[in-house]
DNA sequence: TATGAATGAGTCTTCATTCAT
DNA sequence: GATGAATGAAGACTCATTCAT
């Protein structure tokens, strides 16, 4: 690639970037409707057909960055070392990590698990990569006789909800008068995981 | 108020129900943004005007029906005796209701809790009366000890994030191969307030 | 009807007609691609949205003036008095109007018989008003023998597209440099019946 | 010119080729406005801009088409033998072979008789070569007695538009129901001829 | 009370064209 | 010679809202 090529790329390259963090900040406080190419095109300076140079239509944009965060979410929960130590103090950690990952990117987790799009072009949520994470380690819990004889789907998935619900709350309802973040936090995932301990 | 008053005002009050039913569908299926005037008015045959002789605009509508549905819901828990009998089988009711309104009021429940219209004029979320009648059960759960020296406060946010979370992704999220749902949303309650109890 | 609907009524009325007039004229210059709404709008010193009151969308405003101008043509053919006189003598009257009429209506011919929306909303052509009364005269000569026994429906055809011939020409190529044009419009006329004609 | 010049010489003109194909069958098939520079650069898969190499604008394009397509209708009407033979049969012939070129290249024929690009930038409509050969023919006609001593531009002109005008309908009204397409062509061609010719 | 008409602003998207490389 | 990137201008169309009636 000649210098010149490499500049271009560069340049591509950010321009790409600039367009998916406005996106995704746009998206968020705007929800799937309201979000205007237009709009986005202002604040980053460039004309609308700039950014269908890049993405196809609103609607792949859109799909582009519920991808990324699903993306990020997972790589949060890979830094846990999901084969070695105890598997409810790792199943802990990581219901902490998911809840952190949401309040500290609430863009990412409002497009992984809360914004919809009102043109449901066959949108079909599927169990993600952190749902597999989160499932794995109750799956070992179960192996190592840390839980009981629980069904491994039925367990996470009540397990997911339990943490979903506070992280949502959290980041879509700001001004309840919540008590202590992290106490809340601690609490749900306390609750949802020491009542499936087999009592030692 | 004479006959004709009388008359005028029950067509006054029709005509509203109509709009508010109307809306509430409209906005559940459409979200804040998409969900649009024009069509409301269509819907119910009259002209958009007339729809701003009821409410001054969209975003009162809204405001609207996000009381109402509040209202529906505490009447709902309302229907438990609140004041007889064991306090924590009352708490495990008032959960399973409140998750049992939500799935079968899909929309009053969006109103409450999921929705967000895009122009923020200042919302502030304040505790419920759902909330308060889950409060003053957790409150009689440890003042007849079934529940230890628990703060009432985070206990009752901690119980309300949880039932949320299923709730919200059972509603948001359709098409994810959810396990039995009965099943679920009785594991997340019971999840949620075992782990709580005095052991016997 | 109140005096206020009254008024009201014939504003819109005014204004409808004005859109059709200048959007026949638009079309008739520009095309159906090139034709724009808004152009429209500009040129009637109103807004865009303002045209969507009364016609659902381009393609209808289209179709109403299509239909508009065989009405059109129509009218103008049916002033000959069709059941009296020498039939050939009125086939060559009807000829020389159908030409006479695309010429001083070119914008009416030209929805008629000369454009064609790109969007082919499933425009079927089929026979029109005035084919049918070129028919009629074409039979009528056949019956009373001013005609060899021809074909009703291939001689019809074919006179048709004689006359459309030079209207068309005379229409879309107005800078060829044509001989007289009375003389030209007659020619054709003269030659697609003369040879028709059973020879006396 | 160096093997390597004549090499690329020769891709330039592929392309050239493929351009002008390719946007024949486009311009033919969504007319003039409709057609995009974009669309053609797709379809022959290259980039807008290598379009602009080859033809300053979408116009010159376009008119560089009509100006080739009356040469490939000439081409069609000079394998006539024009010098020798009955005049009168050849006139017949070449007007036949004037329709069926239309219709066995429509797009051609839309070019040159019936397209009209929305910027008028002044294309003057001169006396095509193919005009030339049908008036030739006329000439020969009454100077071999064939016709009677009629006026050559007015002849050749009325001749042309009865021809013209079946081409035209077929091509642009294709759902109309036509007799039989060949029939309707004979009679119109010999409706236009035989009122001509002197009496034997 | 109810509404039909009207509109300004804004939606997504496409286009012909230019220009630096 | 060829192109990728960029854009200004324009396209059809929709909407919340107002206002005269």
């Amino acid at each position: 690639m000649s210098r010149g090529a490499v500049r271009r790329q560069r340049r591509q390259d950010e321009l790409r970037a600039e367009i998916l963090a406005n996106a995704r900040e746009l998206f968020a406080t705007k929800g799937y409707e309201a979000f205007s190419i237009r709009t986005l095109a202002t604040k980053i300076d460039c004309s609308p057909a700039t950014i269908y140079l890049h993405f196809t239509d609103k609607y792949e944009l859109f799909e582009y960055l519920v991808e990324d965060s699903f993306e990020q979410l997972s790589a949060a929960l890979r830094k846990l070392d999901l084969d070695r130590g105890d598997p409810l103090q790792l199943l802990k950690q990581g219901a902490r990590i998911y809840v952190d990952f949401g309040l500290s990117n609430r863009t990412a987790y409002e497009f992984a698990f809360i914004l919809r799009p009102t043109i449901r072009r066959a949108t079909r949520w599927k169990p993600h990569a952190a749902f597999q994470i989160l499932r794995d380690l109750v799956k070992r819990c179960i192996a190592e006789h840390r839980f009981g004889p629980l069904d491994v789907e039925l367990t996470s998935q009540g397990l997911w909800a339990a943490i979903h619900g506070v992280t949502a709350l959290l980041i879509t309802r700001p001004s309840f008068p919540w008590v202590d973040r992290n106490a809340l936090i601690a609490r749900v995932v306390d609750s949802a995981i020491d009542s499936l301990e087999v009592s030692p």
